[in-house]
DNA sequence: ATAATATTTGACCAACTGGTCAAAGGAACG
DNA sequence: CGTTCCTTTGACCAGTTGGTCAAATATTAT
């Protein structure tokens, strides 16, 4: 049936994501309206509905593929690495995904904060195992005394927190420093950050 | 017209606030409806109506009064303690407070990552004042050699980061951490980290 | 050009939304 | 007891919401 990607296909599911991203991750999914989607896309309500089947589907469309964007540098951590360079350049990856991508974070944290009820399961399936395996690398470099000791678990909520506050705090954050870029000084705030608290 | 306050009247306003609490925590402003919260409050809408004029009233009432008990902590360190004394102790209020009011910090979250259009003025006016004050205190103890150097903005900003996490991604954090109580060991976590990054 | 297919749209619908109102039910007070 | 004021409610309303559908239009293949 709706086997062919046609080009105009592929475009306008990529500009109603892209909407989508929008209107979500500033309204969050209740908040939000087929309309304003549509509009914020550019099309009809009607003919948004021809490429997807309902506001959900956009929804959880948009949160899966949000996901493995997300989880992609926390993969790239390389155990076989310097330690503490391994989580520094994590922790910047991260906080330049929150410059660079704000309205990801900001999806996101919408659908953690009200419960998770379309993320759950990947939260306590994928991301846990991911997580756990970090966890257990950590762990190798504080019993090699390669870092000091912190509990590896807090120590990436930690990371998430701080980086992921630029994003979703960015109006607060702005409202605080004015004029400043806030990430330029934010990098360096981490790192010296990060470098005290690992570094033996 | 409305000006006794009999105590049936405080009741019920006390009621619908702690209703509003639960559902916009939930939902954010536009997410929640007013019938979820006459429901939660356990009165007919019209009834819920009688004591606030709208929706919008109850919420920005919430908010007003979230702001007040949220600063306090911050208004209360002292610039003649031990400094990294005082930061640790606010730091722990502020972790407190996500554990015994996580609603309340999930309303206010939710406002902000929506871009704060009912409490911006509040945060470039009476918030920014006070961080302002607060980052001269700790530039202060960073000039007399009192603690590391530090950016106090982003010092401010990372405990509220630190902090917050565990009452706004509280569904994330126990995904990941099972069984095990969040707060103790982010407490210890915690206060290990404040102590390495500030500790001469 | 013609037929088949893919895309777009206006009109529509039932459910839900925030909010109103007049009337009914209670509490308090002389 | 009756009156006054406070409280509660059922019925209602106009606007919005997610979603449908048949018909119109554009695109593509033959």
């Amino acid at each position: 049936m709706k086997k062919a990607d046609t080009r105009i296909q592929k475009k306008n599911q990529a500009v109603i994501l892209k909407a989508g991203l929008e209107v979500f991750s500033q309204y969050g999914f209740r908040g939000a309206t087929i309309d304003q989607v549509a509009e914020a896309a550019g099309l009809s309500k009607p003919n948004l509905l021809y490429y997807f089947p309902s506001k959900e589907a956009i929804y959880t469309a948009l949160l899966s593929q949000l996901l493995e964007h997300w989880l992609e540098p926390l993969k790239a951590l390389d155990r076989e690495g310097d330690p503490v360079e391994e989580i520094l350049s994590y922790a910047k990856r991260k906080l330049a995904m929150s410059r660079d991508y704000p309205q990801e974070s900001r999806l996101f944290a919408n659908e953690i904060i009200q419960g998770g009820p379309r993320i759950g399961d990947v939260l306590r399936g994928e991301l846990k195992e991911l997580v756990d395996e970090t966890s257990k690398v950590i762990d190798a470099w504080v019993a090699a005394g390669r870092i000091k000791p912190v509990h590896p678990y807090h120590l990436i909520f930690s990371i998430w927190a701080l980086t992921q506050h630029y994003a979703d705090f960015d109006v607060q954050v702005r409202a605080i420093m004015g004029d400043q870029d806030p990430f330029e000084s934010a990098e360096d705030h981490l790192e010296v950050v990060i470098r005290r608290v690992l570094t033996i």
